[in-house]
DNA sequence: CAAACATATTGATAGTTTTCGATTTGTCAA
DNA sequence: TTGACAAATCGAAAACTATCAATATGTTTG
């Protein structure tokens, strides 16, 4: 990870939402319902789901949602109409090792 | 460490020169001169021989060094008249263990 | 006490981020 | 191929952050 990385990810983090967002995703089953089509979290939980929970604007959460990819810090599989995204746990990591 | 005082220092983790501050206290001797009149860092470094290192003006690194102090990256200790600045290594853990 | 120096605060301007509603684009399924 | 749903983008207003020069406040020392 380098310096220009690390500030994007920590502009991630200064935000309530964006932080909640990370810490349903890190236990999906227990904070979505399970997936009508899919049945799994393998590519993580799709964007209506996230923005639902969220109570905000779609728009502002698909803004969210891409920036956290953007940055890294997500990762998002389309399927189909969806777009999946789930934790990028090894960038996670490289920000927490710049950091030490 | 709450959701609060994380957004507060992700917030402090921003920005680049506010960075290379925190990287430059982990070696106050390699990256500063010897302090004339108190020989050693164990309070950090003062003040203005951080704001001379950065070549910003005298009160962007004073906001800058206060809000990191606010949000407990740093700990200030005033001696006479001089404010001497350094790492709160037990924030940046705090820090990890919540991102964890 | 006054001069000199360190630090904090103020007030201003420029730039960035937040957030939304509206619109557009992509994809599926009838 | 059209209707319905998911997601992305656009344009705008409000809020926040960055940064400075100028000024004020603390503190030491001659």
């Amino acid at each position: 990870m380098n310096e220009k990385q690390f500030i994007e990810v920590s502009k991630s983090l200064t935000n309530r939402t964006r932080l909640k967002i990370l810490e349903w995703l890190k236990e999906p089953d227990e904070n979505f319902p399970p997936h009508p089509t899919l049945g799994h979290f393998d590519f993580g939980v799709c964007g209506t789901f996230i923005q639902k929970k969220t109570e905000m604007s779609q728009s502002t959460i698909s803004t969210y949602l891409n920036s956290m990819e953007k940055c890294e810090l997500l990762i998002s599989t389309r399927k189909g109409k969806w777009t999946y995204f789930k934790r990028n746990e090894k960038i996670i990591k490289d920000y927490i090792e710049y950091l030490k």
